[in-house]
DNA sequence: GTGAAAGCGCTAACAA
DNA sequence: TTGTTAGCGCTTTCAC
């Protein structure tokens, strides 16, 4: 069996109750008693049962993570963040996958609520409606998602779209194709709005591709509309629909960014890997999981009376050779490895 | 507050342990008071406090998980599987990160083994008597890793290299180099073993490259000695290596697989993104996952007496375009993107 | 500053 | 089959 708070007291010659004050507000014990009870506990090795204390407290000590898909690529730094910063807080985190299924989620948060103190919720697909039931069951704080009268963090997409379209406008770009995500998808609209805006305001024409699956594979599926659009540069809805789509280019025989330029988001380790580097947004994720970590952290400790705290996080454009002036290498001079299809441009 | 067991009781009109036990031990209660207490449980919305059962059961219904890098795409497929089969057999993951720091691994064991009923362990690079220590702490199941005493789920390395040796020397290899691991990981001490006893089978030669970080850019510093080596045809301790070999090899206009062939190992998805698409073994981590669940759930339930389970999960090779027989393009006909540097065969 | 006592929600004897 | 009782390890009144 495990030492216990008894254990302790005994070895300790106190009752259990100072022990307990001793651990947890040390200002109410003499010092030299703490001193000696802190001394034993070490010696005997005694861990705080975590579930006693929380069945008395009402606090669990955990934190819990939903996320749609660990596999996408996004995701894992993300916890990292998550996780360290919890720890940091002395909270352990019960990660839970949903498999991009919205309707399991709900399931999740309310078998999860009670065994957690609170939760990080991230899915750009439940309804709104279903989010507000989730929140209702505990301390809650989105990522990279709103909704009204729920704390989140999020990602300031709109500057993020202004900043790609300043690039590309920069390197002479007048029509810019958008490759979208998941018709659900809170961010893709996001982005999207952030585009057309910002292509508004710059005098760029916008084209939208249509929704895709936010994968590499999802991203082959875009190459036929990418090339009928007329669009001389395409924003990818992240890093693996844009590098997917690179992928699909390059088999047709399409130069990227000799005859389109190819921009992505997220910033993915995976963009730093293919052939061209691939021109991204970067999301930083670490710095968006401490900001959700703190912002539950707070809420835990009941600091933010009646407002709904929001963090947005800042992105910032990472140029690398996916992108160049349109037109940059003339059509026909370049080697066509299956040369199927030229860029059709229409008007 | 939430709604507790005495509310269901009362509710229902029985005692607490009546619906305990309609809940935990269905045969031992009248199937109609059953049926009741099932109803209004339900419809109260009653989720049994875990950690109070906890307490009394000494069984926690969560098991840790550990690993050195949820950063390396091996991992998060891994971690999915074992999620997905830990909750069937209603158990909640606490999964932690140590950054591959095999000096807080112990430290995070510890801490965990108070508040989980076992733990999967993955850590290539603690020293066996840090593992067994940490296994001493309570039930524990190791992945990609043996050792003495210790539950444990592995790949067949031996004959995963057996295949990839096959298929090399089926395309007319007969020098294979191979790019390490990090020198304490125990994974790349089998790999390399398993490479120079199934080359002296099929005799080829095998070229140590030396150690490297498992990462992209620990494969791009590969290189040098991979074009020294003389070797026509490089194994990568894992696929992020292989991949950043590649395209260190791509820089100085080598081809691939023209002038060398490349194999990783693993299969994460970025092999099949990459161009060419690298040649890999698939290593089974949905089945990894599932087999370190039950192992561990085994455990749990008592039913490995004296015994020390071992489940060694086979791998297979996923023929694709970065492998082809040696010598394939002449050196002389590509053309050479930057051209510093030609393959340097010697011997 | 410290100890005794009560009780968090639940399950496991033990009775009935 | 069901209810009563005790107690898991801890924190928190309430006395002293």
């Amino acid at each position: 069996m495990a030492v216990t708070i008894t254990d302790v007291a005994r070895a300790a010659g106190v009752s259990a109750s100072t022990v307990s004050r001793a651990l947890s507000v040390p200002d109410k014990v003499d010092p030299r008693t703490r001193e000696r009870v802190l001394r034993v506990a070490e010696h005997l090795g005694y861990q705080p049962n975590r579930a006693a204390r929380g069945l008395i407290t009402g606090r669990t000590g955990n934190i819990g993570l939903i996320l749609p898909d660990l596999a996408n690529p996004f995701f894992p730094s993300l916890v990292k963040s998550i996780q360290h910063h919890a720890h940091r807080a002395d909270y352990q985190v019960l990660m839970m996958d949903t498999d991009e299924d919205p309707a399991v989620e709900l399931g999740l948060v309310r078998a999860l609520a009670k065994q957690v103190d609170g939760v990080i919720l991230c899915s750009p697909r439940m309804r709104p409606q279903d989010l507000r039931d989730a929140a209702s069951l505990g301390p809650t704080v989105l990522v990279n998602r709103k909704a009204r009268g729920i704390p989140a963090v999020t990602f300031d997409n709109g500057d993020g779209m202004r900043q790609i379209l300043a690039h590309l406008a920069g390197l002479g770009h007048e029509h810019v194709g958008f490759a979208g995500g998941p018709r659900s998808s809170w961010s893709n609209a996001e982005r999207l709005r952030g585009l057309t805006d910002g292509a508004a305001a710059l005098g760029l024409r916008v084209a939208e591709l249509g929704h895709f699956p936010p994968t590499f594979d999802g991203g082959r599926l875009a190459v036929e509309s990418a090339l009928l659009s007329g669009a001389t540069a395409i924003v990818g809805y992240n890093d693996l629909v844009a590098v997917g789509l690179c992928r699909a280019l390059a088999e047709r025989g399409v130069d990227v960014p000799g005859d389109l330029s190819v921009v992505g988001i997220d910033d993915i380790t995976l963009a730093g890997m293919v052939q061209p580097a691939l021109t991204t947004l970067t999301v930083p994720t670490d710095i968006a999981g401490r900001a959700a970590v703190d912002l539950l952290v707070q809420l835990l400790s009941d600091l933010t009376t009646g407002r709904t705290p929001q963090v947005d996080v800042q992105t910032s454009l990472q140029e690398r050779a996916s992108t160049a002036p349109p037109g940059a290498r003339p059509a026909l001079t370049r080697p066509s490895t299956s040369g199927r299809r030229r860029p059709t441009r229409r008007s």
